[in-house]
DNA sequence: CGATTGTTTGACGGGTCTCAAACTAAGTGG
DNA sequence: CCACTTAGTTTGAGACCCGTCAAACAATCG
């Protein structure tokens, strides 16, 4: 809980050398990134629609959560962060917040100002590079998030987020791949299945009743993975979670970067 | 039809310039990027899933559209891509494709490798960095897509992308507010919509009984723009139409990165 | 022990899907 | 110029998934 900033600056730079190849003065920038943690309750609004963002936020502890909202007051979640998530590094480039970034339990985040990011994106383009990929990534994953909504049905839809929670939980080192401390009330988690909380609670039941998955407030356990990805279609690739910066892949390509620079 | 690269790549820039400051030189490396244009019917992969793309794609005339599936082969459009938009530019940092790329209509894209591209962002930290934004841009259109899908009904889901179609053919040059070449099959459309062709049916007629807007085969007019903005529930700002380059917005928050490269 | 927040269950209604068939438009070849 | 084909649009009937409304139940905290 009490992580020093040292700790969770670690946390990132291994989520970004999983997926960007880092040398060692870029390592050592990103280690030495000035920010302040803050910690907030569930519900707390870390960034409000039309505000204009000046700092990052890392995730240390607990979830956030990025909203959109219809005039109807009904909210849909478009992003989920885990501890090591940069929840807004995209603020860095469009500073004007579109939807609104809010806490989903107890979170405490680092914010990092905008300023220092770039700062460490103009003096290392292989940093700058790895921002931009990070970004991306967060958009396959919204990508994905569509096909979610417009084409599984409750059920599938459920286990699919049930899986991808199972994976970046996995990948931040938390908890294991079958239990895993997600756990959200069912009004929230019908903001992000764009479901009704009553819904939320009927196919939670068929998932319980199936031996398939508990999702409680005291966590999620995984009872019958194959049968899940099963029901979810879910493939992982598209978290991009495996690393690739050890074979020829992303490693090749950032070279044009890096030579010129 | 028969536009030379020149003019596509002065097309991509405005685009670029809109949402990004670039000074002379920048500009010119814009202009001076290699590429080859290819024609395709609709239908046509332009890249599958899977593939390891090398080359980022410029729409010159057409429409593509970035397609998700899920194994009951029902597809759903997660972008479309209209003339001067950089189809996939994200492939540069992310090359394998995890979704597909689709002509929508018979179609004319400029090719550009990825190698062209990388060198431009090393030599310009302002190019790098209008590149990130452009995917931001794109990944904060797909976000209003998730809340679109989720939360909005068939009729206001329907008036919601005519509304968008709207402002970026008009931001393309192409047609007017009013009546655009903006035509897809039904059955696209339900991709799109994640909806049934049969009920994308039902739902245009609703719009065209109301005298709203008319979609058909032969483009789409608009009769009540704000009935129509009504009923979707559209507020323009996401899409990023509208310059911020003269401001102080954008163009002081370049500075950090263009002083220290 | 009451207050509050969240979960669970039931009955009913509506929006969308499925299946099916008729209709229209455009192109092809005899 | 006219059958014929093919792709797309339109309309109807019935079913199903999920939303709405309502109320009981459970857990936590002062």
């Amino acid at each position: 809980m009490a992580q020093s900033v040292q700790n969770i600056l670690e946390r990132l730079l291994k989520r970004l050398t999983l997926r960007s190849a880092l040398g060692e003065a870029e390592q050592r920038c990103i280690l030495e990134l000035p920010g302040r943690t803050i910690r907030v309750s569930p519900g707390y609004d870390v960034v409000r629609i039309g505000e204009r963002v000046t700092h990052s936020c890392i995730v240390v502890d607990g979830m956030l959560g990025r909203f959109g909202q219809n005039v109807a007051a009904q909210r849909q979640v478009t992003a989920l962060y885990l501890p090591g998530d940069m929840a807004n590094l995209y603020s860095v480039v469009v500073p004007e917040a579109r939807s609104a970034l809010q806490a989903c339990v107890p979170t405490t985040i680092l914010q990092i100002p905008h300023a220092a990011l770039r700062e460490a994106a103009a003096n290392f383009p292989a940093i700058a590079e790895a921002f931009w990929r990070e970004c991306v990534i967060d958009a396959a994953v919204l990508s994905e998030w569509v096909l979610n909504v417009g084409r599984r049905n409750a059920l599938s839809r459920a286990a699919h987020l049930i899986c991808e929670m199972a994976c970046r939980f996995e990948a931040a080192g938390i908890g294991s791949r079958t239990s895993f401390p997600f756990s959200l009330t069912q009004e929230r988690l019908g903001d992000v299945l764009a479901l009704t909380s009553v819904h939320v609670n009927r196919t939670l039941k068929v998932l319980r009743d199936d031996r398939i998955a508990d999702v409680t407030q005291r966590g999620t356990v995984i009872h019958d993975w194959a049968k899940l990805v099963h029901v979810a279609e879910f493939d992982p690739d598209y978290l991009q979670l495996r690393s690739k910066t050890n074979g020829h892949g992303v490693r090749a390509a950032l070279e044009p970067i890096r030579l010129s620079s």
